[in-house]
DNA sequence: TCTCATGCCGATACACTGTATTGCTCGTAT
DNA sequence: ATACGAGCAATACAGTGTATCGGCATGAGA
């Protein structure tokens, strides 16, 4: 029985963790989407059997919960300015930044509440940021308030952009030359102040738009901490 | 050949819409969440075999997309007070009021673009609260910040609502006492805010948690609207 | 009134999903 | 050397969205 007869032994599983499960996952959803990443796909492109997976997580949501974790890390800034206001800003737009990037991301925030230590970790940082400038209430009021603004805010920019690569047109040619059914809809009268942001209104860039609101948001939060110290 | 030998002839297909459709989708909705509308149950539900329904819809997001439509229906109040801002937060608690009768609403909320006819009249009526206001291009800035935070309040309500509902638990005394992962993390000593939030914090009801971002908010987008009208 | 055409409906089919169960195989400990 | 135990692959199942197709019933035209 020489080597050349005795067939190489089986080849030992490739070894796992959750990183490596997580890692593949995101890059299945940064190519295709949410819906691209199922189960066996993501086993798949880890050389492993589907039911593999299942010892690192139990349930496909909790695949999902990861991988928002992991984006999460993708938000946290090296290091926070002084001034609050600043490390809140800060954190909305890198938090946009890593939609843009991970479009699903926007699926998925807001969708349940965050307990990974990334996640975490992110929550310490924005309640740290106005820690001391006003009461414990507050200052929980204010960072659910701005962090509701960025998550709706997110939210809709990505459905648009979505909604424009599908039309491959911006949504302001769509809306006014050649989306039938809206111009439909504005012609009939039904919807005259509608009407009259679509066609006088100035189209601003996505990343302004969200920038001004933000900058809103800041200043009413920023108004109501200046009361009170803690 | 008696009336008893022959059968009755094949009963007609039962009549249908999409209004009948989408009323049975949001029934299944309501009572199973947004996963228990399949294609299948719904059709089965209008006796009707699943096939059928693609002659009203040509994929099961238009599906999705209608039930939104109807459910921004209740949204819309009978009549308008003259008081924009007043306005706005109806329509943002009606919002709020219709995601919590219809749970899964949270999940479709900003997903996509609004273009049905009760979510431009929505549209419609936002912006027609504070046409005058202020030049349309702020006007607009408002509306869009005023309903993005929107969107992120209600997901977040609703998916702590779903979180406490699956342990049984008040988000309040899950977090303190039996939440064991939470209370671990919290004890590494790395979420010094976090964990002051979660001890020291008072917990608000939800409604009132809304009520208030939703208020600041408002205050911001009133202060930028004084400024030139159009 | 008979015939033909047409549109719609149901059945079937396909590829794919998440996950429960089962039995085997291999490394480790006795 | 043997027993054990963990973890893996295979199989299986119930369910999903949707394309395709064959037939039938209904309407129009003669």
């Amino acid at each position: 029985m020489t080597v050349w007869d005795r067939p190489e032994p089986p080849t030992r599983p490739v070894p796992l963790d959750r990183e490596r499960i997580v890692a593949a996952a995101i890059a299945l959803a940064d190519e295709g989407g949410l819906e691209a990443v199922s189960v066996r796909k993501v086993a798949a492109r880890l050389d492993a059997g589907p039911m593999r997976l299942y010892g690192y997580i139990s349930t496909k949501e909790e695949l999902f919960d990861l991988m928002v974790d992991e984006v999460q890390a993708e938000i946290l800034p090296e290091e926070q300015p002084g001034d609050g206001r600043e490390a809140l800003r800060i954190l909305a737009h890198r938090t946009r930044q890593a939609a843009l990037r991970h479009e699903w991301l926007a699926d998925l925030l807001g969708g349940r509440p965050v307990l990974g230590p990334n996640g975490l970790a992110v929550a310490e940082a924005t309640l740290a940021a106005l820690d001391g400038l006003a009461d414990i209430d507050t200052v929980m009021r204010a960072v659910e308030t701005v962090s509701a603004y960025s998550t709706g805010a997110i939210r809709r920019e990505i459905a648009n952009l979505r909604a424009e690569r599908a039309t491959g047109l911006s949504k302001h040619d769509w809306q006014r030359a050649s989306g039938p059914h809206l111009t439909r809809m504005l012609a009939t009268g039904r919807f005259p102040a509608l009407t009259k942001a679509v066609y006088d209104g100035t189209d601003v860039d996505a990343e302004t738009s969200f920038a001004t609101g933000l900058d809103w948001v800041l200043d009413a939060v920023a108004a109501k901490l200046t009361r009170p110290p803690t």
